[in-house]
DNA sequence: ATCGTTCATCGTAATTTAACGATTTTCATG
DNA sequence: CATGAAAATCGTTAAATTACGATGAACGAT
C-alpha cells in the first residue's frame, strides 16, 4: 500500500522551504513575537524594546539580530542610537508562502 | 529621547505571542516545512514520507509528532499504518496572527 | 501463536539556542 | 580630547534541538 494519492508529480522547491523555515525560526520566539507586535506600526528605539521585554539589554539585541539578519526588521543607525522598524513586506512574504502550503 | 511613538497605550497578549511563536517554530525547519507542503492536498501514510525525505524512519516521525502537537497535522490510525493529513484552519491560524502584526 | 509491517519511543551524541553580565565600539557632545 | 549614552559583541553556562540506530508496541495475516 501506498500513499492515498500519487507522488510522482511531487517536485520540491528546496530553495522556498529553506525560506520559510528560515522566516518561521526568526519568528518561533515569544520575544521575537513580542518585538514584531511592538513595531508593527511603530518605530521604537532599541533602549525602548529593552524597557518594554524585561530581558537584559544584550538579549534583546540578539533577539533583534535575528529579526534583523532573517529580513523581519529594518535598523536605522543614528549613534548611539538605533531605530527599529519592521519590514511589511517580508511578513506578507511568509503569508504568502503559507498560502502555497493550505492557508487562503 | 525615547520611542518616536507613545508606548503607552501598548498592551500584550501573551498568549497569543506564545501561540505565534509555538506555530512558527513547528514550521522553523526545512524538513517540516516539506512535510507540510507534501501534505498540502494530499494524505499519506509514514512510510511514504520517510521515503520522500531522505531521513531516518525515527527522525521523521519526531518531526511529525512536532507537526501534529502544535495542531499544524492530523495523524489517523489504521494499524498498523497512520495516515497523515494537513490542517489547513490552523495554516490559516498561523496567516491571521501574522496579519495582526503586519502582514495582508 | 508467530511473523511482518508500520510507527512510536528510548538512549545518546553533536549541535544550536537562549540568556546573562561584562566588555567594546561608536559617535555626539562638553 | 575626554565623557557619556546606546547598542553590539564576547564569553560562558544551561537548556533545547536534531539526528540516528536500536528497541518496543500494535495489529493483520499466515
Amino acid at each position: 500500500m501506498e500513499c492515498l494519492q500519487s507522488l510522482a508529480d511531487l517536485q520540491f522547491n528546496e530553495t522556498e522551504e529553506k525560506e520559510l523555515a528560515a522566516y518561521a525560526k526568526a519568528i518561533g520566539h515569544p520575544a521575537r513575537v513580542r518585538l514584531l507586535r511592538i513595531l508593527a506600526g511603530r518605530v521604537c528605539l532599541g533602549s525602548d524594546l529593552v524597557g518594554q521585554l524585561g530581558l537584559a539589554q544584550s538579549t534583546v539585541s540578539e533577539h533583534l539580530r535575528i529579526l534583523r539578519e532573517a529580513g523581519l526588521v529594518h535598523a536605522e543607525v543614528n549613534h548611539p542610537k538605533t531605530c527599529f522598524s519592521l519590514r511589511p513586506e517580508t511578513i506578507q512574504r511568509v503569508q504568502q508562502l503559507l498560502a502555497d502550503i493550505g492557508g487562503v
